[in-house]
DNA sequence: CTGAAAGCGCTTACAG
DNA sequence: CTGAAAGCGCTTACAG
């Protein structure tokens, strides 16, 4: 029992020997294959249990040419509240397949190093595949250094060339709509949206909701109506700023995500406008934040770590398959609008 | 040039062929070992490059024992800002030293399967090491299973037994009390403070700045101005309703982080206070929600990513010493109060 | 300054 | 149903 108290000492060959059987024996116990007597079987595990046998990942790998490792693409790591999200699911499709997970940041386009570093890190981060989230899923630079080394792929949202690798998404377009339709539905007809960065596909699919809304109701959207944003809090504040400075001033704000949305909440509250009373405002996304403000926000459920978790899913599914490039797969999941506290029809 | 075009099937054995040496010394010039001939060394260099070639990290990790692999252990990874900033700063330190970052959670106490998941998951996660976050860093569970697994680790911001591993850390205690002190001076007298979880050392260590200042100015805070929360903004805007309903109302709130802190501002504005005219509301941690909170939230700025940073350095140093565990060391970062606009001296 | 040998702990490919 | 052999691509320990 000296193994037991070196710890992780243990190996295939100290089992074989104590079981009487060969090495190949004990690893098809270990990775369930078929074709191994009961008897065999039960004698073998039993060692392994009683010895706290674990294979060596490191072994593992180099025979198999697999690390069971699978990485995580980011950038901007510390701004959003999404990391933490994907994580999670992602996790979740981890450990039930026994992997693990890795994360890698690609620095922004304004950052020095930006690709570049990625790029080379990716290459001794060993991992069997990547799950690419926005905006990366979209840099032609990050999909060209993936498929450069080699890695299968999936795409969490990604905004272009659909067929290019598989990808889970929601209708975020679908979603936008029917969130202008509440607020027109409602009565507001001067429905002001604040837009997310460019490099996020998720911010202009959902501005095109928001206007095909409007037109199917008959109203071209102002120019000034449509504020630029950033996805993060302030932004939102200061485009509700400029937004509430406007002659006819909108009466329903659509922020694009529910960080801006807060951000929109704070401008009323500092011009003096009661929400929903003055001003109604909605986001998407359905992160704690929304929750939390006051008034609670209306807003539209994104499933992000569902997402992220199927996406994992599908890369470690096609793992298997030769041709996991080749098929196409995409998994749509489904989003929710969800009704609080910060939009009402509007007074007067 | 066929190598090249397999991607990665460059072995050792490749370089040493054509530059007509041993894999002994191709592996001297790949690790940077001294004792190899200038010209040699240039010889080999240049076929690494031109060959693009890159070690295979399972056959280094299966000879050498070290996966280059760190881990961050977090508990409930989707909730708090906190996490992104901390894998920043970590893959920050990662990235220089040549290791990868990877991520394992512990499930809540609350959660099934707890502790013993993450037990399981850790032995085959292959880390080199692992740096436990709060509240981790503190649960007798999880440092069990970091220690039978042999891992060395650091701690950030641990609550307890400082002796047990070298950990990094920032003087919360006297932060809070500054703080706090902030507030007196402006001329409150009747300060509240919403805790954070019990399980948080950080939301203990200030509290007791804050209990440390009020009584050295000679004030002893009334049981209910000390307020239960949870980190969370819905927390803090439930204990802030709560303070509000006192008789004799507090004139400024500290939250012991921002989010918190946060929710607070959203119930003074439910409740029709202005702040700070009304009431004075800080916070601590200087994420971004207190920028862009309104009004801007004033608070301490906690050096999360550099904490991280200093944590992985600390463990990367740590591996070429056999005695790592009994070598306590400590690094402690500075804090910085951070006045924006949510504190004012009381009117009237 | 350089190398030959052994070995890390598994899986693959094949044989019976 | 089971096993002997080879090999994955490096590093370690040793020799000269």
């Amino acid at each position: 029992m000296q193994q037991d108290e070196r710890g992780g000492k243990v190996t295939i060959v100290d089992i074989a020997r104590e079981a009487g059987v060969s090495i190949k024996t004990v690893s098809r116990v270990i990775n369930r294959e078929e074709g191994v007597g009961e008897e065999t079987r039960a004698r073998v595990q039993a060692l392994v249990d009683r010895l706290c046998y674990r294979p060596n990942v490191s072994a593992r790998s180099l025979s198999s040419r697999r690390s069971y490792l699978i990485g995580a693409i980011f950038m901007r790591v510390g701004a959003y509240h999404y990391v933490g999200e994907v994580q999670v699911g992602a996790m979740r499709a981890c450990r039930r397949a026994g992997y693990h997970l890795g994360v890698e940041q690609v620095r922004p386009p304004e950052a020095v190093g930006g690709v570049q570093g990625f790029a080379e890190g990716l290459r001794d981060a060993r991992f069997d595949g990547v799950v690419l989230t926005p905006p990366t899923c979209d840099d032609p630079e990050v999909l060209a250094a993936v498929e450069a080394a080699g890695l299968p792929y999936v795409r969490i949202a990604p905004h272009r060339e659909f067929e290019r690798s598989p990808y889970v998404f929601m209708d975020d377009r679908r979603a936008a709509r029917e969130q202008t339709l509440r607020l027109w539905n409602m009565g507001h007809r001067r429905i002001a949206f604040i837009d997310g960065p460019a490099d996020h596909g998720s911010a202009e699919r959902r501005r095109q909701g928001y206007l095909e809304a409007m037109r199917d109701r008959g109203v071209e959207p102002r120019p000034e109506w449509i504020a630029k944003g950033e996805f993060l809090s302030l932004s939102g504040f200061n485009a509700t700023e400029a937004l509430l400075r406007l002659k006819e001033r909108p009466t329903a704000i659509f922020a694009a995500n529910d960080e801006m949305a807060v951000g929109a909440l704070a401008a009323a509250a500092k011009n003096g406008l009661s929400v929903p009373r003055d001003l109604s405002v909605v986001g998407f996304d359905d992160t704690p934040a929304a929750e939390a403000a006051w008034p609670r926000l209306t807003t539209v459920h994104q499933p992000t770590a569902e997402m992220a978790e199927a996406a994992v899913e599908m890369l470690i599914d096609g793992f298997g398959d030769e041709r996991f490039r080749a098929r196409v797969t995409a998994r749509k999941l489904g989003y929710r609008l969800v009704q609080r506290d910060s939009a009402a029809p509007p007074s007067a």
